[in-house]
DNA sequence: CGAAGATACTTGTCTTGACAAATATCTTGC
DNA sequence: GCAAGATATTTGTCAAGACAAGTATCTTCG
């Protein structure tokens, strides 16, 4: 029973906040991806499934927006969901160069299940945060997406 | 010019704290990769070499602490850096399951820059934060991560 | 009108993350 | 000492993100 060598453990003790902000989206992230496993989906196959819903269609490029990555990405998720039967992509009639996404009937189904899973995560995660604190919470994090963007 | 069916530009006005954390984090961690292009190095790849040179040298699992993902990302990591010659892998005398991974001379030579690279950015990501607001986003995220935890 | 440039989407490639399974080695308890 | 379980690392597989290049379509402007 040796136990020399003893590698530190070099906990996060001396976390940077940006690290401490990756930690806890990941975190977040595969936490919700693993309660949506019951669903056969992933977080943003579930929102896009969500979004579609609430707005009757979108298109790929608007879907781009909602979920913070490119067209590529957007593409791909719903390739998937479209070999899952969930969503159907149609021609858009007045830009050619367009797509609609829509749910079919199977992806409206999982619908009322994926928003119970996801207010139920977001009452977790942000238990005993108050409403000021959240805010104030929103108000840094715009701060520093500013901050991002400007200068190369 | 006809500009019909104007497709609205759904943009993140009704964008929920956690997809403002997602957001936030993944602008943070591609600004930081475009900047260390000219180094030919990714964030995580950076962030191996930088606490390597502090600790002269670490062990898999330990990195894995430290970067927030799994033994497997990290195996993958060292093996990229292994190939441009920036890192060596060397059996632990100690415990013969492990490894340790240490940087060669040419590794060495790419970490102050790095740390420059670093600071530029912390320094640009948080300009205009106090110092308490900092303390206030660390004690929130904090809180946060408690509640993904427990509780399946 | 018709060419030049802008847009919407897709595809290819690379890196990262997560999870499971496999291997080698260590540690424990008997 | 040894079998049973724990650990450290690796490998395989899939989903995602980022970026670049390609195609089709639209818009603008001479």
């Amino acid at each position: 029973m040796r136990r020399l060598a003893e590698a530190p453990k070099l906990g996060p003790e001396d976390e940077g906040l940006g690290r401490l902000l990756l930690r806890v989206v990941r975190e977040m992230r595969t936490a919700f991806d693993r309660k949506l496993e019951d669903v056969g989906l992933t977080a943003q196959q579930a929102e896009i499934l969500f979004r579609c819903s609430r707005a009757g269609e979108l298109t790929p490029k608007q879907l781009t927006n909602l979920l913070s990555t490119d067209n590529a990405g957007v593409t791909r998720l719903v390739d998937r969901l479209e070999r899952k039967g969930l969503v159907t992509r149609h021609a858009s009639a007045a830009d050619r160069r367009s797509v609609t996404v829509r749910l079919t009937r199977s992806g409206t189904a999982l619908v009322p299940r994926i928003a119970r899973l996801a207010h139920a995560q977001r009452r977790r995660l942000f238990a005993g945060l108050s409403r000021v604190e959240q805010e104030q919470m929103r108000g840094l994090l715009r701060r520093i997406l500013d901050n991002v963007g400007p200068a190369a």
